[in-house]
DNA sequence: TTGTAGGCGTTATCAA
DNA sequence: TTGATAACGCCTACAA
């Protein structure tokens, strides 16, 4: 009386277990009075067919999943919803799976695979560095969204769509050089991250090169691995942190939106303007950004083309169309409030000072 | 060459299959040299287990899952960590899984007992508007986390924690009254909200009737199905709309922070100062309403409480040492930047603009 | 300690 | 249009 099996409904029914399959899975050779008879008994019992022996006999799932580490990064958010609706339109059934932090995304792709017969995966999120020779293992065609090129392992075996990290990251440092600032803290993620942190933080530090500005490792606050997100809080805290240590900058680069609003508060509560006593510039192009006060300067990725790229890249590839590729698009500078050109001391209107005398 | 199975490893190792079982599952009774052989074989294979197949035959899966509605709710994103984490305390592990906003969560967790052999779910997000009939058909108990009691259905089956909403929205509009507001804007979900939303703003009436205020719906804003969530953009949209159709109030009443924040940049964009010219609480106590600047009075839900209650009262009843019950917690006031007594117009302390227009 | 065989709940193949 | 029956890949008695 538990567990209530297709058996059970073929007995109640009077009919062979495969008539009753054939009614549930809109099988074209079946009596309709026989299916109608069927479905009402069905839903009266209250049957639900279990989904680990169906997966276990159906080779074509027409589904693929999108594995997401770090599913709280609100960069995510817009770029899941795409790619679901992108994957549906392909007929496809999108299978969302969180990976934790400390787990092997690549592991689980291999499982899910196996489970439930999918024809190609999406990675988003995490740095994906996985030796090229586990990466040959899974069977399907994969993309990895937004991750952005790798470089100490080989590379991915799959295809890749993301903004060019580095360069994008040049661009806003630039643009805050342009305004005349020649001090600039970055708030970037943990001191061994090799993916997207490091690309960001590389950026950063061509852009001051090429403007003739000398590296201050004094003026970077790197994540404390278990401790920091790419949160608010993280920016808030890192940002006391810099601030507690003295150092002085006329501007703060985040390498993410999250931490520069963080940094925004803990600014604030030093008793520095923003952007009036130092202009603050994220990364990512978060909806947050753009309604915060002062809304945000940001590097915007264009989140939806990526997901639809993504989405389309890994089609092309299950129906062997073209081989992978990594796949690159612009980012665009968004100037907004809080940002503005660099001023001497006494010159600024609020004449507010940050970093406290050493 | 394609799936390689158990035989095949079983096969290559030139033992049974299920010595190769044993081997995997860390069965007692196994040489264990031909454990250790086993495993070398398993590792350079490649081989992976199929899930299916092992949930098929599995009986008791030490497992519980986690349906969340909506997931890219900021709300939610620590109750989810707080809950999974407390769940791997118990030595189970916890299913995340992701409804979508027209998908049906008590089917899901039909198909998803079935499937897994799970032993509890925790419903997160969503209203929960289940014909107790139905409800009735998931033979593993159940709780709905920060939900709230519902008005119309019969109710749940299963146990639910959550603040009470109706109550704890009153305290936040009264204490907003208590500054000497009397024309207090809100925002809410849609109309036809019989949750969560409903019970928000029964909280809102009821306060204002306690204060001899009149309802005025000219100053409620509604949330548009199928455009609205709770974002800031929303909030944001929803402020804009309230401010072109000339509606006059001296605080805003956002029944979710998210909408708080959203709206404040409308209110900016409008020229009103928060909280100078108009005062903004919100509700739920999200981090970004504590580093927003102005800061965010709001009401806050003891979320880490709410989610380590969830957990427990789950295996309490997976346990069956309780029956299924409503717990409820307290919310808490948070007085921060956003608010501020009601003055008239000319009156305002601060009177003058500081930052920039627009 | 190990191998064989049966079954988990479905779907697919084949006769009928 | 239907109904047996053989897989699907794994685990687990039971026998060896």
């Amino acid at each position: 009386m538990d567990t209530v099996t297709i058996k059970d409904i073929a007995r109640k029914c009077g009919v062979g277990v495969s008539t009753v399959s054939r009614a549930m899975n809109n099988h074209p050779d079946i009596n309709p009075k026989t299916k109608e008879m069927i479905l009402q008994v069905i839903a009266e019992s209250g049957f639900v067919p279990n989904n680990s022996a169906r997966n276990l006999k159906r080779v074509d799932a027409r589904a693929v999943a999108l594995l997401v580490k770090g599913m709280d990064n609100m960069f995510f958010t817009d770029i899941i919803h795409t790619i679901e609706k992108e994957t549906q339109e392909q007929k496809y059934s999108c299978i969302l799976q969180q990976v934790e932090e400390d787990e092997n995304e690549l592991e689980l792709a291999l499982e899910l695979v196996k489970e439930k017969r999918l024809r190609g995966i999406i990675f988003l999120g995490g740095n994906f560095a996985h030796p090229e020779e586990l990466q040959r293992r899974l069977t399907v065609p994969f993309v990895i969204s937004t991750i952005g090129q790798l470089e100490k392992a080989g590379g991915y075996i799959g295809g890749s769509v993301s903004v060019d990290n580095r360069k994008e990251s040049f661009k806003i440092v630039d643009y805050l050089c342009s305004l005349g600032h020649r001090q600039i803290a970055v708030l970037t993620s943990a001191e061994d991250d090799e993916s997207i942190g490091k690309l960001r933080l590389d950026g950063y530090r061509q852009a001051l090169e090429n403007r003739g500005i000398a590296f201050d490792p004094s003026l970077v606050v790197y994540m404390e691995p278990e401790i920091d997100r790419y949160s608010l809080a993280s920016g808030y805290r890192m940002t006391k942190k810099l601030l507690e240590a003295g150092a002085r900058f006329s501007a703060l680069y985040a390498t993410a939106d999250t931490l520069a609003l963080g940094a925004c508060r803990a600014l604030k509560e030093a008793g520095v303007e923003v952007p009036a006593d130092c202009s603050v510039a994220g990364f990512d192009g978060l909806d947050a950004g753009k309604y915060y006060i002062p809304s945000l300067t940001t590097l915007e990725q264009p989140a939806e083309e990526i997901a639809e790229a993504t989405v389309r890249h890994l089609f092309q590839l299950i129906r062997k169309k073209e081989k992978p590729r990594r796949l690159f698009f612009e980012g665009k500078l968004v100037v907004r409030e809080s940002t503005q050109e660099y001023r001497t001391r006494g010159d600024s209107a609020t004449g507010g000072n940050h970093g406290r005398e050493n």
